[in-house]
DNA sequence: ATAAAGCATGGAGTATACTCAAGGGTCAAG
DNA sequence: CTTGACCCTTGAGTATACTCCATGCTTTAT
C-alpha cells in the first residue's frame, strides 16, 4: 500500500527503513525538518521525506557522516543562485572522486589477489600491503 | 630518517600518522600482530608495520569499519592456496564496486546541481533527493 | 648521576550514531 | 468504552573508535 499523502512516522518509517527512533534523533540533529504536527501532536510526513532519508541511508553507506550529510543535503535547501553553493558542491565532488580513485585501486587488488590466489606462494610481499601506501 | 631495522612505537606513530594510543588500540583490537618486545618490554617495528598502519588509514578513510579493514588485513595473512579466500577478495571487490557506482552517480548529481546553480530557480524539484532513491 | 623524554599498563572519558525504556496520551475496532 | 496498537517526550544505555590520565619503569642526554 502505497501513501501518496501525511503519514505517520510508523508508516515513514516502514517505506524508508529507517527505526522511529532514528527518524526522530535525526530531526533533532536537523538532518530532516521539523515534521508538521496533527492536533494531537503526531508527527506529520509526506513522500519527500521517504527520499530525504533514502537518501541520507545511502550516503551513510558510503562513509559520509551525518554532518556531512547534512551539507549535502542543505546544498538544495538554501538559495541556489550563489557561488558559494556551487563551490562547496564542487569540493565534495572532487573528494569524492578522490575517494572513487583509492576505492578502484582497493578493487584492483583485491581481483588480482583473488587471481594469484591458486599460485601464489607464502613468501611473496603481500600485493595489498604494497600497492596501498599512496 | 629513515629506519630500516626496529624501531619504537613513537617513530612508528611519525611514519605512519597515527597516534601511539592508537596504535596500541588497534593492537588490542587485533588489527596488527602482537608486537615484539625488548628485554624492558618496549614494542618493536618494522617497516613493514608502517604499510600496514597506512593501509588500516587509507581504508577507514573509504568508509570501512575496523572489523572490515581486519578482513582484508586477514586475506593476505591467510594461506592463500584456498577457494574460500578467492571468493572473500571477491565478494569485497564487488561491495566495493556498487560503492564505487554510488560515488560516480552522487558526483554526477554534485556536479550538474552546481552546473545548474546560475540558471535554476527555487522552484525546480531537488535533483540531489530524485536521483538517489535507487 | 640525574633530569627529561619515552614507553608501559589499566582504566576512565569522549564523540558519533544510534537504541531502549519509562510513563503517559491518542485512536480505531469490537 | 475498553483493549491494543501507535504515538509522544525525556533520559539513560550501547557500540565503535578512539583519547586521555595516573602511575611507574627505561633510556638518553648533559
Amino acid at each position: 500500500m502505497l501513501y501518496h499523502s501525511p503519514m505517520k512516522i510508523g508508516e515513514l518509517s516502514k517505506q524508508s527503513g529507517v527505526s522511529i527512533d532514528t527518524i526522530r534523533y535525526y530531526e533533532q540533529r536537523g538532518l530532516i525538518p521539523e515534521a508538521r504536527r496533527t492536533a494531537s501532536g503526531y508527527r506529520q510526513y509526506s513522500a519527500e521525506d521517504v527520499s530525504r532519508l533514502k537518501f541520507i541511508v545511502q550516503t551513510k553507506e558510503l562513509g559520509f557522516t551525518l554532518e556531512e550529510t547534512g551539507q549535502l543535503l542543505a546544498l538544495r535547501t538554501d538559495d541556489c543562485n550563489c557561488a558559494e553553493v556551487r563551490a562547496v558542491a564542487e569540493a565534495k565532488a572532487n573528494e569524492i572522486e578522490v575517494r572513487i580513485r583509492k576505492l578502484s585501486q582497493m578493487r584492483q587488488i583485491l581481483l588480482s589477489l583473488a587471481e594469484q590466489c591458486e599460485e601464489s606462494s607464502d613468501t611473496d610481499p603481500c600485493p595489498i600491503l604494497k600497492s596501498l601506501e599512496e
